[in-house]
DNA sequence: TTGACCTGACGAATTCTTTCGCTACCCTAA
DNA sequence: TTAGGGTAGCGAAAGAATTCGTCAGGTCAA
């Protein structure tokens, strides 16, 4: 079934967009090296990685061009705005937002309570 | 095979940690109930998953009481920190939290920005 | 032209998550 | 004791996410 455009970005799809959001619009070709920085998937995965992200909606893409390009659909920004406070959502009882960013803070001074 | 307790909780886990950790220690009986107001499963799942965050270390388990008592594994502030620094690292590019954290702050003081 | 190489599409296999059916085992009230 | 009701374990089905094999088509240099 299609999934719609408001799909949460799965852990692939993440990395995905994470290299589409550091070197701008790219190739298939592009987006499959850089992944392989993490992953030893074959280029045909990406490929099919970044077909599921275009029906989903999470990235577009220029046809128009010899090797097609493509790029984030959302800006990083506000797919992490919208993540990082789903997340916030779903481990407190909403409307916590303040209290755990000031925990956060806390845990950015202090990394190594972090590491725990 | 056996998944490490450095698993990441999934949707659904992460929605029964949310009742442990609003309600205490709890029995199965009782998790499945809360369960019920978001979703209509059986109780049957509510055991398995439970069962199976046991296996990930995720919850742990008091056997020596009748109705077995289930308890988070984690508190809810390390699990929300350790899970919203994984957020944003694999969002930005890790030590980007001060910068996220700012952004977020702004979000919170106009909630409106986020619904979009 | 032609053949080596690359891109992109498709469907199927795999893996992980979520769900449930069935079974066994307590309790406890009649 | 025994039927009824609740708890827990097991394996396997159903659903999602991820991976890949394979094929069709385009490009380009010799």
């Amino acid at each position: 079934m299609a999934r719609s455009a408001s799909s949460q970005p799965t852990e692939v799809e993440l990395q995905i967009l994470r290299i589409l959001w550091d070197d701008g619009p790219s190739i298939a070709r592009h987006v499959h090296n850089q992944l392989q920085a993490t992953k030893q998937t074959t280029y045909s995965t990406t490929v099919k990685m970044l077909a599921v992200m275009l029906e989903k909606g999470l990235v577009k893409r220029d046809e128009s061009v010899s090797p097609q390009v493509y790029r984030a659909a959302v800006s990083r920004d506000s797919a992490g705005k919208r993540l990082v406070k789903e997340l916030v959502d779903k481990v407190y009882d909403g409307a916590a937002m303040s209290l755990v960013l000031h925990a956060l803070k806390g845990a950015q001074a202090s990394p190594e309570e972090l590491a725990e």
